[in-house]
DNA sequence: TCACATTTGAAAGATATTTTCAACCGGGTT
DNA sequence: AACCCGGTTGAAAATATCTTTCAAATGTGA
């Protein structure tokens, strides 16, 4: 069972995939086994160097087999090793034109307050960057569709990810939809019963292995309910319940830099594609529903003097 | 004797030539064969597709055999196919990142959900670029010193900015110190009457004039408390009541991005950098304060199968 | 500790690439 | 016209590379 799960994600997840390799190779690091995880980490972390090796020599680089190299070419989403290579040649071209970056190194306690800000900035500019490119939009579309004609949305996030939900809820709520975010386990849980089809749900959970957020979401899909998974861990638990799975990024953490933050980042940005494609859909509504929002707010800000 | 000519010609030239294929292809074109014409012509104009070919392939679609591709491969400078079939997926990969400039136009209604990803996360990177280059790192620097001896700290926000209060919360709470996020005016009134110098209050608002959150400042700032206001506006009259003034950038917004989208970007941003600015201050208490609360939410997650 | 499942690499099997070599072509010579 | 010959070409053998299989090794929970 697990294999298949392993199966069918790396098959039906990217055809070739471009330049997310880096992105890919954190995202799915966790399901890898061992000797797995040295092969990715060679090869993300020198693609021009491993595109010139053979199967034969990256394995003995990274001090496995053969095998090893095309089990994790397969799961990186490459029908073979010689595809992965050819796709390590055309990313090594690729970042070959981009200049290097210079504010790479982690935060360390005595950086100095300006370096904070650039290296945090870079870094939550590079989650963005993975977190597009590593987005499948087919499954963004069926996510947009469903919510689009959802009757109500209810929303599962716990700790950072509540927010997440919240933005959302509010976001939606701006465009004239019926949207919920729910915090609390057990309402969670007891709003998800009322669901049926043509509602939808949504978890955001980054491990996917949340179990205040798994457990609404199962109850949610056995009532028949559209479900959505956002979910760093395309692979977790949360996603046996999930008839979409939209993806965020994984950026390596640091001890200052918690993983929280550019899972925040990633986990928005998702949110944001799913709001905007809403209300695209939706936007004979949506537009005078933005506009009268914005109104009915004026009144509470004071006219600025001058 | 001619065979000597072409191969002292072809190695000695160009290594393994990055992009000036087409060209090589002409110049050598007329000490080709013909059947290596067809060959040589077939690769200069569709890279990216040769490079899905095998050998075999290759040979099928110009009509000719294994070997005179290999032949070809050869004479343009590479050790053999293998090797031109890579520096072809390189190629490929380089022109097509060379038209992609097209996604600064705003979000339209019909924009097929790939471009609005694309288009949503470029402008997001363009969000945190102008506020990491907006920020001014004095004012941060006050603020951090100020939150990381404080006694206690109360943020306030509504709307979309207070679930930027609430995640700085969050964090603030992760590394050991009292921090509340308030949303209701009254409490947050209520609360702000209780502070006193030692004490800090940070105002969050992208207009700047938001009353819900200025009248609480205000009254913090009247008790002696540090005040802090972070928004888009540092001429609106929060700043008024602000000891320190945190700038976010407003980016342009579109009638289906609303600006609350890139101030809250923003607005995470500069939250972000206050958090690891105080971290880092108080890195002694706050770094196994961190390790403590990831190890407290371990039981919430289940293991993934596997 | 044992039983079980997972991970791993050696070697067999399948493909792709390279090399070899004989047939072929075209033009100049007898 | 027939013949010869250097150069060109592709079929097939030889080699390299990639993929699959399978049993041993390793880890994991009872």
């Amino acid at each position: 069972m697990t294999n298949d799960l392993k199966e069918s994600f790396s098959t039906a997840d990217s055809p070739p995939a471009p330049a997310a390799l880096a992105a890919k190779v954190r995202t799915l690091a966790p399901s890898m086994t061992r000797s797995m995880q040295r092969v990715a980490e060679a090869v993300a972390g020198d693609p021009a160097g491993c595109a010139a090796l053979t199967v034969t020599g990256l394995a003995e680089l990274t001090g496995t087999s053969e095998a090893t190299v095309v089990r994790t070419a397969r799961l990186l989403g490459y029908p073979g090793y010689r595809d992965l290579r050819l796709a390590l040649a055309g990313l090594a071209a690729h970042q070959q034109s981009g200049r290097a970056p210079s504010v790479t190194a982690d935060i360390a306690v005595d950086d100095p307050i300006a370096d904070v800000v650039a290296k945090l900035a870079y870094d939550e500019q590079q989650t963005l960057a993975d977190t597009a490119a590593g987005l499948d939009t087919v499954q963004l579309g069926a996510a947009v569709a469903a919510a689009a004609t959802a009757r109500r949305i209810d929303i599962y996030g716990v700790g950072a990810s509540s927010l997440v939900g919240q933005d959302l809820a509010q976001k939606m709520a701006r465009i004239g939809l019926i949207a919920h975010s729910h915090t609390d386990p057990h309402l969670a849980v007891t709003n998800a019963v009322q669901l049926r089809s043509g509602d939808v749900a949504i978890a955001i959970t980054h491990s996917g292995s949340t179990d205040d957020v798994i457990e609404p979401l199962r109850v949610a899909f056995d009532r028949g309910a559209t479900t959505i998974a956002i979910t760093g861990r395309p692979d977790g638990p949360v996603t046996q319940y999930a008839d979409h799975v939209l993806t965020t990024s994984t950026a390596r953490e640091s001890e200052l830099r918690p993983a929280a933050m550019s899972s925040r980042t990633s986990q928005l940005l998702v949110v944001d594609c799913l709001f905007i494609g809403v209300a695209q859909r939706t936007y004979e509504t949506a537009a005078p529903a933005l506009a009268a929002s914005y109104e009915a707010l004026a009144h509470r800000h004071t006219p600025r003097p001058r």
